[in-house]
DNA sequence: TTTTAATATTGCAATATTACGATAAAGATA
DNA sequence: TATCTTTATCGTAATATTGCAATATTAAAA
């Protein structure tokens, strides 16, 4: 097979773990590490940055991207990328609810 | 290809990707969502709650507990797992810094 | 208008993932 | 011991991902 039965987990489930996929790629974690320790948008170096072949980190990109992980404008002809914040918070409070739980967690097992 | 160029990136950025990579399937979170749910080790009922054969179930608690996200006990014939909280609060830990950047940001740009 | 620069797309090869039937393994129970 | 229950592993088919060379696209600059 290959492709995974999404049809049968909740929305939810589904959104999760498309982003949490998105970010299961060392040269995505990098990516978004430079947009952060740049604190800025960033046209054109990436590439630089990475130990990709250009199609390669255009791919990647494009994958952030689809995720809404980050988002790019055109300028001139370069292309700014930058964060995408508000999908980001949206997996915080995801997050927050499950380390929240876990937390709570009685522990009573294993 | 299809393997990741996994020796040109730091090790953190391999460890969270592979973390991450872990949860990048919405049976996966299904797994760590019923884990949270009931509040206890499950030992065997995870098949019933899941769309997929016991064989396939095997294989994502098994991509699970390689990544160190849950943990399981030989409990006479049964096997019980649980969330491994450690790597959990080690992934919150990256996870905290990453928000806090981006809350950060100066946002000048994009 | 031609050239240059930056990014995307296409096409393809290598490899990985997903799913499941069949079967094995390990321990409980009759 | 024989059988049942539970979970893991093997084998295999279908599909997805990764990476890059070649090429296309788009807009600026000459």
């Amino acid at each position: 097979m290959g492709a995974s039965k999404t049809e049968h987990f909740t929305p939810k489930q589904n959104e999760i773990a498309s982003i949490m996929k998105a970010l299961g790629h060392p040269a995505r974690i990098a990516i978004i590490d430079y947009l952060l320790k740049v604190d800025t948008c960033i046209c054109g170096d990436i590439v630089n940055e990475l130990p990709l072949a250009q199609p390669t980190v255009s791919q990647h990109l494009k994958e952030l991207k689809n995720a809404g992980l980050i988002k790019g404008n055109t300028e001139g002809n370069a292309i700014c990328y930058c964060i995408d914040e508000e999908t980001f918070f949206k997996f915080q409070n995801f997050l927050s609810e499950v380390f929240g739980k876990i937390k709570a967690q009685k522990n009573n097992c294993c």
